[in-house]
DNA sequence: CGGTGATTTCAGAAATTTCTGAAATTACCA
DNA sequence: TGGTAATTTCAGAAATTTCTGAAATCACCG
């Protein structure tokens, strides 16, 4: 069984499959997820393994996984018993999902494993050099986290001018660099 | 055959080889690149086998896709026949050679098909939305790319403060919002 | 309740990825 | 040029992941 889609949409869902492999997740997923996401209305079950050609069991796994990583939101139409599923409206909270769903599978756990192991006492050179190198490691997980921890603070409207601010960022940096650095020299990192 | 590695450098090269999967690099990757990241010298492939267990073919095969990613660097001693490998020194230069791997693989294959299916002519209302949608993941991604690309020329002091300066972003931010908005409501993006 | 349709589970099949050993290639030296 | 050590290649083995169909479970309705 193959494929029943429009062209275009189609070639949206391929690419999402190939990708998916790359973004650890795995094709159906992918494509999944790209059809929810350009649908117009949200689509049941039944409707996604028309469109994709692949087997129910599948959809419902696929589905699950999606969830997990909460990118799909279910819906519930009056008068009818199926689940339906769509993707969030908004592009930028797709981000941030997408963003804090990372981080949890991908940074922490390193992070929990990098501090487990730096308190341990090295019984060697080869250790204790290797802790140093795990801790330069450690310091710079945490300083991004950090910095993404208050990023995400951010409303829509501010995140958007961070970002269109762009090219412009180093210039404001050098403006405040100066009264940055100058705090920073008479007392360490007093916050307020 | 089993590793034999003192205990901390073994954590980590696990814990590294399980991640590697999540990573869209495979166990042994995974585990090669931990091990070069901590030893105090470059290793050659037969420490590597020895200290990870596998097999040379393996090892070989791990090296050339760590080169491929720019994350391996490549020594000669003098009078040595023997490859001998590490990793950059610096932590900032593997963060930065990481983002450029993953965008170069994850994002831009992405962007540019997007780029072609928006060029294309809808055939139907379903494809008019799934073309809307995909210009707004589109645009979302342009955007994000660009102040990547921004950012990436800062020199390390500078993307240092960046980051301490974290939580403050918003306050700066604040600040500046006045300014850009205010520019914005006259007339649509005017940039100088 | 008992029936009906939607959904999930799960054991094994199919597909894909990773890993190995043997053979081929490369690079250097005498 | 021939010899030797280092490295790479690659076909198939082993391991892992993905996918399926059949059966089980769930949820609602009369």
């Amino acid at each position: 069984m193959s494929m029943n889609l429009p062209p275009l949409v189609q070639s949206f869902v391929l690419h999402f499959g190939e990708m998916g492999s790359r973004w650890g997740i795995n094709r159906t997923v992918g494509q999944i997820y790209a059809l929810l996401y350009v649908s117009p209305e949200p689509l049941c079950a039944d409707e996604i393994v028309a469109a994709l050609g692949i087997s129910r069991s599948n959809v419902s796994m696929g589905l699950r996984e999606l969830q997990a990583w909460s990118l799909v939101l279910l819906k519930h139409l009056p008068g009818d018993r199926r689940d339906f599923f769509t993707t969030p409206d908004d592009i930028w909270v797709i981000l941030r999902t997408l963003a804090e769903e990372r981080k949890k599978r991908e940074v922490d756990p390193t992070l929990s494993v990098l501090r487990e192991i730096l308190i341990e006492q090295p019984a060697s050179d080869i250790e204790r050099h290797a802790q140093q190198r795990m801790a330069e490691m450690h310091s710079m997980i945490e300083r991004l986290t950090n910095w993404y921890d208050d990023v995400k603070q951010l409303d829509q409207e501010r995140l958007a001018s961070l970002l269109t601010l762009g090219s412009r960022v180093t210039k404001l940096l050098e403006t405040t660099d100066r009264i940055v650095s100058l705090g920073r020299k008479r007392r360490p990192a007093t916050r307020d």
